[in-house]
DNA sequence: TAGAAAATTAGGGAAAACCCTAGTAAATCA
DNA sequence: TGATTTACTAGGGTTTTCCCTAATTTTCTA
């Protein structure tokens, strides 16, 4: 019998899920979680072999944040991504957290079921539509034209610098975080503006996320 | 008993809708439509008491016309929105367009009923959530953190600067693109950083790409 | 059709970002 | 060892961003 846990803070979608599977005899639900906590403190006393993550559960980041969690402290428990969004890029980053498989919201029951079967198998599943969306998605490697598009070689302070920008703080508060003054941060925003060809930090922020540098 | 129609191109969630309905005795569930045309040529055919629109069918937009019409041709014909968003300026345009309840995805089985029940005593629904959402005009359930996961309402203008700002051009530049003052810029740059709940651009820019606003 | 609400347009002033130069310390190499 | 490169630190001065307020135009509504 294969376990599945839904973690979905949206009961409708929990009762068709649950709708779905219940024809089944190989696999069973054995668990609902409307919140994050609840997901982590369940995996922890009893087995689980799939989770059914809603990405935005309740939001983008923390769904990502949630699918990196399990696949790193449960390896044993395979992650299925479900979502509204046919988005690739989307599709891209829940992959590198972990996740075994993807499924929009509008799926089959007998979608589903093969997708329960085959992650638990160990294998990825991702089916015609969403290989679909990554194969037409334009190929990050464009080495001609104005911009690289590759990830320009930064040292510890400027990682350190740019991951703080992208939290949204000021170069007096990351001053104050780091111990050094104003324009020290301020030289090492400059120098990641230069690294990465762009003009401000608007820009830097927008390309460090497509080249995956920030997340 | 009251003749419902599942109006939703999610499979999931229709099955969901189904779900919970089923224990009901007064209420049963004689339609599911998976587009917007069929919706219509059923309600043509069949009498409908309660429709359940998810007003992302396939688009807010298609949703809030096909809303109009049902409530516009079929008078009789009760509707009421579904969807993920706790957005009041969409619960507005969605009640002008003669929707008599309102519910979230994350409804429970007992609300779902009592709604169903209500707006077909020609009794508008609506809970408390949605009701302080109105009150309050904004978004009450924010479970992390600052981040709403929500698509603020933008003005044209607004989309505009937000898409200049996301290519990398500086207020002055977008001025002379727009032409208007830079001032009138910079007021458009402040509503999206108020919009967004962001103290600055760098920020405005990955929560933008997060709720895939820009890209 | 008058009144209200929303959108767009700015100004002034403070804060932050940006571009230049430059000193210091550590690692590398002839 | 002495010269060179690389990373980190910082100052001066200009541009841009950001926050406050407010007038004008447009849109919605009673």
């Amino acid at each position: 019998m294969i376990r599945v846990l839904i973690a979905d803070d949206h009961n409708v979608f929990v009762e068709g899920i649950e709708s779905l599977i219940s024809g089944s005899s190989e696999i069973e639900v054995t668990a609902r979680c409307f919140d994050v906590s609840s997901v982590i403190e369940h995996l922890g006393h009893a087995p689980i072999d799939v989770v059914l993550l809603d990405i935005s559960f309740p939001q983008v980041e923390d769904g990502l944040a949630l699918c990196e969690h399990i696949t790193r402290t449960f390896p044993a428990t395979k992650v299925i991504a479900l979502t509204m969004h046919d988005d690739a890029s989307l599709i891209k980053r829940v992959v590198k957290k972990g996740a075994k498989g993807y499924l929009l919201k509008n799926t089959t029951k007998v979608e589903l079921l093969q997708a329960i079967r085959t992650v638990h198998r160990e294998k990825p599943y991702f089916n015609e539509i969403i290989t679909n969306i990554l194969l037409h998605d334009e190929p990050r490697n464009r080495k001609s034209g104005s911009g690289t598009g590759l990830k320009p070689n930064l040292t510890p302070r400027e990682s350190e610098v740019l991951t703080l920008i992208s939290q949204g703080l000021t170069t007096q508060q990351m001053a104050t975080q780091l111990f050094v003054s104003v324009k020290a941060i301020e030289f090492h925003r400059s120098s990641l503006l230069m690294k990465f060809s762009v003009p401000n930090t608007a820009l830097l922020i927008k390309t460090a996320m497509e080249m995956q540098c920030i997340d």
